[in-house]
DNA sequence: CTTGACCTTCAAGGAACTTGAAGGTGTACG
DNA sequence: CGTACACCTTCAAGTTCCTTGAAGGTCAAG
C-alpha cells in the first residue's frame, strides 16, 4: 500500500503521515525501488490508533510513549489510565474557561446591539469592548 | 514609566510587551538616553485594551485591525461586532467538541477501571483505547 | 565598588501540523 | 512514442502566540 491509499483508508493526509514518521510516532516503512513508501496492514492499524488517540486530544509525546511500551512488549495500561485522568481534567477545565468566555462574549454582543457607533472624535478605542474592563 | 512597571500595572510580562511591539500591535515607544523603553499612560491604556481583547480570545491580527482603524480616526464598531460574532460561533463550537471529548474520555476511564492490564503477548496496542474505534 | 534588580537584543523553542518549491514516477490515452 | 496527469519524493519555511535563554548594559542602594 502506498501513502495515499493509507491516508484515504484512515482519514489522515499524506504530509501528516510523513510528519508522524519524522517525529518517531510511526516507523520508517519499506520503500519500492523508486523510493515510494509502502505500508503493511500493521502500519495501517498503528496509524489508526494514532489518529484515534489524537482525536482524544492525546499528545504525540504520550502516543509515542504508549506505542514504545507496546513495542518493547510491555503493557501500557497503567500509563494509559494516567493519560486519561490528566486528559479529562484538562478538558473539563478548558470547557469551564470557554463557557465563561462565551457568556462574556454574548454579553458584549448584547451591548453592541444597543450601542451606536462611536464618533471619530471619541478618544476611547471602542465603546463595546472597553466597559468590559470594569470587571 | 518603564516596561516592568507597565507590565505590573496591566498584568502582562515584559517579553510579551516587547513581542506585541515587534508584531506591530503596540507602537515603538520613546527611549531614555540609555535605551530603556518609556511609556505614557496612553500606551498603558492601549496595552490594557490588547490584554482584554486577547482574554476574549481575539487574535492579534484582529486586534491590530481594530487599533489601526482607531488610529486612522475611523470607528471600529462594525468590525468589532463582526469579530464578536465570529468569536462566539467558534467558542461555542469548540465547547461542543470538548464536551463530546470529555464524555468519550470518561467512558474510557470507566472501561479502564474494569479491565485488567493486557498481557505482553497480546497483539493489540491497548484494550482500553482500541474498542473506542468501534464508533 | 559591588550586589542585585532591571533593562537591552537576538535567536531558538514549542505543538502539531501546513504549505510551497522543485522535481521524480507510473500509467492511461491517442 | 509522447504527453498529460495524478501521485510520490525531499527540504525548508510558515502558522499562532508567545516563552526561554544567552550575553551583556544600566541604575540605585549599601
Amino acid at each position: 500500500m502506498r501513502i495515499g491509499e493509507v491516508g484515504n483508508a484512515v482519514g489522515v493526509d499524506t504530509p501528516t503521515i510523513r510528519y508522524y514518521e519524522s517525529v518517531g510516532v510511526l516507523p520508517e516503512p519499506e520503500r519500492t525501488s523508486s523510493g515510494y513508501r509502502t505500508y503493511t496492514s500493521a502500519d495501517v492499524e498503528r496509524l489508526r490508533f494514532v489518529n484515534l488517540a489524537r482525536s482524544l486530544g492525546i499528545g504525540l509525546d504520550d502516543i509515542r510513549q504508549i506505542l514504545g511500551l507496546r513495542d518493547r512488549g510491555e503493557t501500557p495500561c497503567r500509563y494509559v489510565r494516567g493519560v486519561l485522568d490528566r486528559q479529562v481534567e484538562s478538558v473539563d477545565e478548558r470547557i469551564l474557561q470557554l463557557q465563561d468566555l462565551s457568556g462574556e462574549l454574548r454579553r458584549l454582543q448584547g451591548v453592541a446591539a444597543t450601542l451606536p457607533d462611536i464618533g471619530a472624535e471619541d478618544p476611547c478605542v471602542c465603546h463595546i469592548l472597553e466597559p468590559a474592563a470594569a470587571h
